[in-house]
Formats: C-alpha cells, structure tokens, sequence
DNA sequence: TAGATTGTTAATCGATTAACAATC
DNA sequence: TAGATTGTTAATCGATTAACAATC
C-alpha cells in the first residue's frame, strides 16, 4: 500500500488519537467531525479531509464510530507495532526520555540505554541498565531494537546515527541540535527544541 | 513593526542562526546563500527569499557578512531579551528541561522552579531552589519571569496554564500533551514529543 | 420527513521553486 | 570583463477552506 499522505496530516493524527481515546473513556460512542474539532481546534472540514484519505470511516447524518476510528488510525500510524526504542546518551534529556510514561501509553517501550561516559555505564534509569556505546551493535541486535533516540551533544550526533544505522535501527529520533544524514530508507524524525522556543521568543517580541 | 512573517520562515531562522555561530566559530566571514542551504539542506532561492523578508542584508556578486546577519537574526528573533523562564512541574522532563544547556547559549535562563508536591518543594534543582506552585504569583512577580514553562500532566496543564497567565508571564512553551486555551495576546508554543514519535512510526510502516 | 453530517469537488490561499535582471 | 551571487517577480505546487450533493 503506497499512498501519499501529506505530512501535515500525519501530525493531526495523533492528536485525533489521543481525543478519540478520552472520549472513548467518557463512554461516548459516536463522534461528530464538529465535535472533534472543537475539543482540538481544528475545522471539522480539515478533519474530514484528514480521514477520507484513508477510506470512508463516518456515516453520514451520523458522525464517527469512536472506537472504529480510534483503531484505524492506530494502525495507519502503526502503533500496533509496539516499537522498542534505544536512548544513546543518558544525559538529563535522555534519562527524562528513559523515564517518559506517555510513550508507553503508544506502545513504545525503552529496550535499552548507551552512553561513552564509563562512570554511568552500568548504573540503572528506571530500572534499564546502562550500556557501553561500544557495545551499541550487539545489545541492538540482542533486544530486537527498532528506533534509535539520539540524545548526545551535537558534535557527537551524526557519529551516533551512524552507528545506529549499522546497527541496524529501522528509525532515528533526534534531539540533537544539528542536520543528520541517514540512508534515504531509514525515516528521521528531528525534535529541535530551540525552534519552538525561538519562535516563542519572537512572537513575543512583536508589537 | 507589523509585518507578517510566515510561521515556516520563524521556524527556519533558528537554524540559520544556528549554522551562522558556527560558521563564525571557524573564522568565516562571508556565507553565500548556496553554502549556508547546503550545510541546512534547504534550497539556497528558500534562505534568499526568508532573508529578504527582512531586507536586504547580503551583497550581490558576493554573499552576506556572517557576523552582520547573526546578530540581525537574533534581533528579528528577540533573543537580546534575554527572557526568563519558570518550570512548573519538576518531574523528569521538567528537571531535564531545568539543566538544559542549549537554552543559556540562546540567551534564555531559568528563573523559577514550582511543584505542587510538598515532597520536593524546597529541594534544589541545578541550584534553583523548587516552589510551591501557591506562590506562583508572588515569585513570578519577584524574580521577573517571562516565560512559564509547563512540564505537568495534561490534565493538570491547563490550570497551571490560567495560573502563570494570572501571574503575568507573556508568553507559555508547553509539553503538556493537551489543548491549552490562553488569552489571544499570551504567545503559546507546544511541544507535543508524540507527535514526532508517531510520525516515526507511520514512516516505519510504510512498505 | 426534516435535520444532521459525511465525503468530495471546486475555489482559495499560501508557501516553495524557478527564472533572471541587477550588481559586486 | 567574466563569474558569482543577491533580491525580486512569476510560475508552480500543495494545503486549507468553502460548498454542497448524498444519505443516514
């Protein structure tokens, strides 16, 4: 199944989820687009647009079925694959990734942790033992990991993706502030906390 | 000064200031448009048109002057202010965010630490003492603070939210996984880290 | 039936890319 | 001068918004 969805719409799907998930827990069965959108603001037509690109889910004069839908775009962002991630750099971002429960709550789990620093290597974060970076091909491989989470400093970034990517990792999640380049074949998510902050700043500079 | 500048183009400049220290760092003093989008892998006519949203900064035949557009940069993005921030919400992701680095470099410190857990209120967090959030409004007030930070669970976010705007702050960054309704002149910025994750996941899942 | 709501097509809006004159 | 590179206008592309027929 190769069809083109644009990014923008594959951002507003965890946030249909996510509602879709507390209203599921208010024992609400049906959901209007209208609805929807006022509980995340944003326009029930951009939603309807959003859902039909995956197939016809509502029924008219009616709205969406919560759970139907909730399950769907579970599986169209493939959470269901329940992917175990790797956290190479065990700083305090990394450690508060380690320690990040709403992850869990999307069917990541933390399989295991790398840093170079040999005073925490072996050492314990929520009860994830501290592994050598030398050791990043075998463990990756030993604890079938699917996603590498960089959280070391930018200079040490790209040789990091590096070896995840030799190792094996079918996706990287990057929080260092810097351009990675990976195989066109593995996806690359970049978090750059200094844009949103940035653009906060500039927002409140104006007038 | 009123004038518009889309979101895409703030959400860029951070990267061109960024790769500008840099540049400056190696004792480069002029930057072509070509260069910089190579180091960015964005599109040199993308960078020319963001920058001449602003003026006219470079020189044709030649580039533009690194020091004279870093400094620009930093103005259009009022990172002179100097803002001050307050945590509320000393959990993992809020002690990380209370350490991180990267925000000093970007001119930002932190100012003010609030928990509702009597636990740890009155400890220390890279030596800011942690508040109880009852005297959000006083120590706001004192300690000058700009920016709230909230690092509380959603559903908790959204009072913490009326309370910092209550307390004065002008503008909000939240991790929060949830919609926050602020006062349209208070600058909000999510951080929604499922979002990305998810994104990762969908990537994964194709083919 | 009347009212509600989807799915889809058309219109609009905005952002990116291409092209090139100006000029160092 | 010839080559390089900006700033800006025009063309293209893509995303959002509007409108409405279909239908529950």
């Amino acid at each position: 199944m190769k069809k083109i969805i644009s990014q923008a719409t594959i951002d507003r799907l965890p946030l249909y989820f996510r509602t879709l998930r507390l209203v599921e827990e208010e024992s609400i069965n049906i959901i209007s687009s209208d609805e929807l959108g006022r509980r995340l603001d944003i326009t029930p037509e951009q939603i309807r647009k959003d859902l039909a690109t995956f197939g016809q889910f509502g029924r008219k004069g009616i709205g969406y079925d919560v759970h139907e839908l909730k399950e769907k775009i579970e599986n169209i962002l493939g959470l269901q694959n329940k992917w175990r991630l790797a956290i190479v750099g065990v700083g305090h971002l990394g450690g508060a990734l380690a320690n990040y429960v709403n992850f869990a709550s999307l069917g990541f789990s933390v399989a295991a942790l790398f840093d170079k620093n040999k005073k925490i290597v072996g050492s314990e974060v929520n009860n994830i033992k501290v592994n050598s970076i030398d050791d990043i091909k075998k463990i990756i491989a030993k604890k079938s990991v699917d996603i590498g989470v960089i959280t070391v400093p930018a200079d040490e970034a790209q040789n990091v993706a590096d070896l995840l990517v030799a190792a094996g990792v079918k996706g990287i999640w990057n929080f260092a502030p810097t351009k990675l380049t990976v195989p066109p074949f593995i996806p690359l998510v970049n978090e750059d906390l200094s844009i949103g902050l940035s653009a906060l700043s500039y927002h409140m500079s104006q007038e």
